[in-house]
RNA sequence: GCGCCUAUAGCUCAGCGGAUCAGAGCGCCGGCCUCCGGAGCCGGGUGCGCAGGUUCGAGUCCUGCUAGGCGCACCA
């Protein structure tokens, strides 16, 4: 159980008082209908106070009334006391601005400097079970470039709802099923007979891919080439291929910082008659009906544009039937929340599965899919161009080999999930000043080594007295340090992580003119530790945001 | 034809349930180091695709249009 961060109690002792306010007001203003209590929020402006609300303006249509007035009787009865106010005042169309005693800042510098490697984490997704599913590259090739965006996007928001109270699981599903694995089959034991000399064909939609050719010397060698002659060699081919493959995904994504609980294979579930079970649910709800041969899912019924076939007339089943299965297997799992991050290839697909999510009796909320859109890369201003027909198509490890994970980490993030980008692949190399993620990490390397050089000079004694840190850059800096756990929580709740890059981005700014301004090991001790104090809580929020998006913090660079 | 995403500074993008910001990075121009890392700091900007609408107030919401991407299978 971690401590409340001191933001979320400033917050919550300012509604309080808020709520208070209105209530002896009540005279005045009479009783708003349907009101729900104050918010608070933090002003995009620091000129607009520490804290602000706009419960003036809601309350001021609930009650017919012009909401600046509102606004100055809220402030007429505003008590402060118990709460870190000094100052308060009623501005613009009726915002009631809070400026707050510096000393909670002192006080959430020794919340940071307490908490140390838990600092931002929080519990308000009070234990919900979340599972986030990402990545799930089909087992027929190495992973593409879009798969080093998803996976940098799911993990973080993972940990970002794991640091904001939920209980999450990180799911990679392997479609190891169906007719894509049968296909790279027959393309492997094409190429082991090429090998040696046979004549062969890659079948119609297939896969041409050098890896294969590669992958087929292993096979021969592993397998040997008797393999050929068995009746039963696509089955043993499949399973070695697919194995194989699904080994380098999970080398490459671990070496790019992304670890997942589960790796849910397709194949095997789908062996353990959970996909019969569906259409048995279905048939029994009357969901279903037969038409040309085939057995339909009357998904209009839960929103789609049209109904669904499940079992074609050859018997085989659709994509989405397996599908449905499968996630109904991860809510029996006891998770609650189901997260998906998917290609804006798949988008068209949601409606029936939610449809089928439905119709098994969870509600629409339950699903909740992510669009990560495409990346584009550019060298030198101009996009690369791919040709997935020619088998030329740009890999998840050539742009980590070129860019490296940092970068490619940090990159990815500091864009929206669902904004197409283009990938600066140019800026992203430069070891130097005018790459954003140098920037970030030299404020922790700069951070590192003002500590090292404090640890040389001796120390005399007293401990920090952080009342001496009154200059504006050094509450700019407190301020947003103290911002940290709400910045994780949104990040998590609104599925934005790329609001955590700018924040590290932000901190960095605010400590480079903090260090520009004021000179940290001076002569005044008491000065000194108070600053020292400042400089230690900023290398914990940075260090703790850069471990959230998966990138290092280096203590030299 | 229908649906989803996108359109904000020269470039790449932020702008979280209207009001209390048109912003960041890069690029460009000009300043700042006897001192804790100058990989830094400071200064320089008449930009929200177009047209309507709602409102006291609209990058933000609604409608239409334009442009780009993606989808609309008895493929996965």
């Amino acid at each position: 159980m971690s401590e409340l961060p001191v933001v979320f109690r400033v917050q919550r002792e300012l509604r309080e008082a808020l709520d208070r306010a209105i209530d002896r007001a009540r005279a005045t203003l009479g009783s708003p209908q349907g009101f729900t209590g104050a918010t608070v929020e933090v002003p995009r402006q620091s000129a607009h106070g520490d804290f602000a609300s706009n419960v003036a303006l809601e309350l001021g249509s609930r009650l017919r009334r012009p909401p600046r007035q509102v606004a100055q009787v809220l402030a007429d009865h505003f008590d402060p006391a118990g709460t870190w106010v000094r100052e308060l005042e009623v501005a613009g169309p009726g915002f009631v601005n809070f400026r707050l005693h510096p000393s909670w800042l002192y006080e959430a510098i020794e919340q940071i400097l307490r908490q140390d490697a838990d600092y931002g984490r929080s519990e308000l997704g009070a234990g919900l079970k979340v599972l986030v599913e990402f990545v799930s590259a089909n087992p027929t090739g190495p992973l593409v470039l879009v798969a080093a965006r998803a996976a940098a996007v799911g993990d973080t928001l993972a940990s970002c709802l794991e640091w904001s109270g939920h209980r999450v699981e990180r799911e990679y599903y392997v479609n190891d099923a169906g007719r894509q694995v049968e296909l790279l089959a027959q393309s492997l034991e094409a190429r082991m007979r090429e090998r040696l000399g046979e004549p062969a064909v890659i079948p119609e939609g297939g896969y041409p891919g050098q890896y294969l050719v590669d992958l087929a010397q292993e096979a021969l060698d592993a397998l040997g080439p008797g393999i050929l002659q068995d009746p039963g060699r696509l089955a043993v081919l499949r399973d070695w291929t697919v194995a194989r493959l699904v080994q380098a995904h999970r080398e490459e994504l671990a070496a790019y910082g992304v670890r997942f609980d589960t790796w849910f294979h397709e194949a095997a579930f789908r062996a353990g008659g959970a996909v019969e079970e569906v259409l048995e649910i279905l048939q029994a709800r009357g969901l279903l009906y037969e038409r040309d041969g085939a057995r339909w899912f009357a998904s209009t019924r839960f929103g789609d544009d049209k109904d669904r076939v499940l079992v074609k007339s050859d018997g085989e089943y659709t994509y989405v039937l397996p599908d449905a299965a499968y996630h109904l297997n991860k809510l029996r799992r006891g998770h609650q929340k189901l997260i998906n991050l998917w290609g804006p290839d798949h988008h068209g697909y949601i409606p029936r599965l939610k449809a089928l999510l439905e119709a098994l009796g969870y509600g629409p909320d339950t699903l909740e899919v992510l669009t990560v859109q495409w990346v584009r890369l550019l060298r030198g201003g101009d996009p690369v161009r791919l040709s997935k027909r020619g088998g030329v198509t740009i890999l998840m490890r050539d742009l980590l080999e070129e860019a490296g994970t940092d970068a490619a980490r940090f990159f990815f993030l500091m864009r929206s999930h669902d904004s197409p980008m283009d990938f600066d692949l140019d800026l992203a190399k430069l070891r130097t000043a005018q790459n954003p993620v140098y920037y970030v990490q030299y404020a922790h390397a700069r951070i590192a080594s003002i500590l090292r050089e404090a640890a040389r000079r001796p120390q005399g004694p007293g401990t920090a007295d952080l009342a001496r840190l009154t200059d504006p850059s050094e509450l700019g800096l407190a301020r947003r340090l103290a911002d940290f756990p709400e910045e994780v929580a949104l990040a998590a709740t609104a599925r934005e992580v790329h609001r955590l890059t700018r924040y590290a981005t932000d901190l960095a700014t605010l400590f480079h003119k903090f260090y520009d301004t004021c000179r940290v090991l001076g002569e005044d001790g008491g000065l000194t530790r108070a600053r020292l104090a400042l400089v230690d809580a900023t290398r914990i929020a940075l260090r703790n945001a850069l471990r959230l998006l998966g990138v290092s913090a280096p203590e030299r660079m």
